[in-house]
DNA sequence: TTTTGCAATCGTTAATCGACGATAAACAAA
DNA sequence: TTTGTTTATCGTCGATTAACGATTGCAAAA
């Protein structure tokens, strides 16, 4: 049973389950750094820029959207992609929370 | 196909994919956040802890080791789970840099 | 109006994931 | 040695993912 027990976490659990998953890939990270680095992108331009096709870069942009990542705005026949800085602010509190939790880089482990 | 494209990414692109991909399910956020508090914890009293099965808490412990993201200890009968400090100097690291990548948070979109 | 060009969606395929119960393996204690 | 406790692994199942080519849908250009 792939029956997902996701309802069973806190949302702050789910909420960064979500984030990390979409970063859970290579093209999509590179895809987010493209982004970041050109500050806006049109489809085609990352398809020329990726090693993978059109259809799968496609999904990918549609992951990205799903996990809030990324914006897209229809510009005649194109579609012009950003980074979504809303999503990215929840990005950062939600791995920002996650990494003042843990112990100091060097505090031996308690094992 | 799910032929995976890894290759052909960056090695830091794959490497924080990876680390990502181990955060994005929260069962795996929940470990690493009792784990953070804990400082260790065996892995039974993550099971006691967590909604899900003893095996199914086994097997996120083995993706999360593998991600270089926990440790496991033996001791005697039982085995004591605590963070790995390398993993998580790595992960602070390359999330970092991508965080620094990224506009501003007031940024406009470029589109 | 017809054609062209771009991007999303569809349909398919193989691989991986998430979950579980059952079993095996490792060790301590009796 | 046998028993009990603890954890890892196996086998299975359904769902999801990653990838592609082909098709569709739209908007601009001819």
């Amino acid at each position: 049973m792939a029956t997902h027990k996701r309802e069973q976490f806190t949302e702050a659990e789910q909420q960064l389950a979500t984030i990390a998953k979409a970063l859970g890939h290579p093209a999509r990270v590179a895809i987010l750094r493209l982004l970041a680095q050109r500050r806006a992108c049109v489809c085609g331009e990352l398809v020329l820029e990726l090693p993978i096709s059109q259809s799968t870069v496609s999904q990918h942009l549609k992951e990205l959207k799903a996990a809030g990542l990324v914006q897209g705005e229809v510009d005649g026949p194109r579609v012009c992609y950003c980074l979504d800085p809303a999503g990215w602010a929840t990005a950062r509190q939600l791995l920002g929370n996650l990494l003042a939790e843990l112990p100091p880089p060097d505090a031996t482990c308690a094992c």
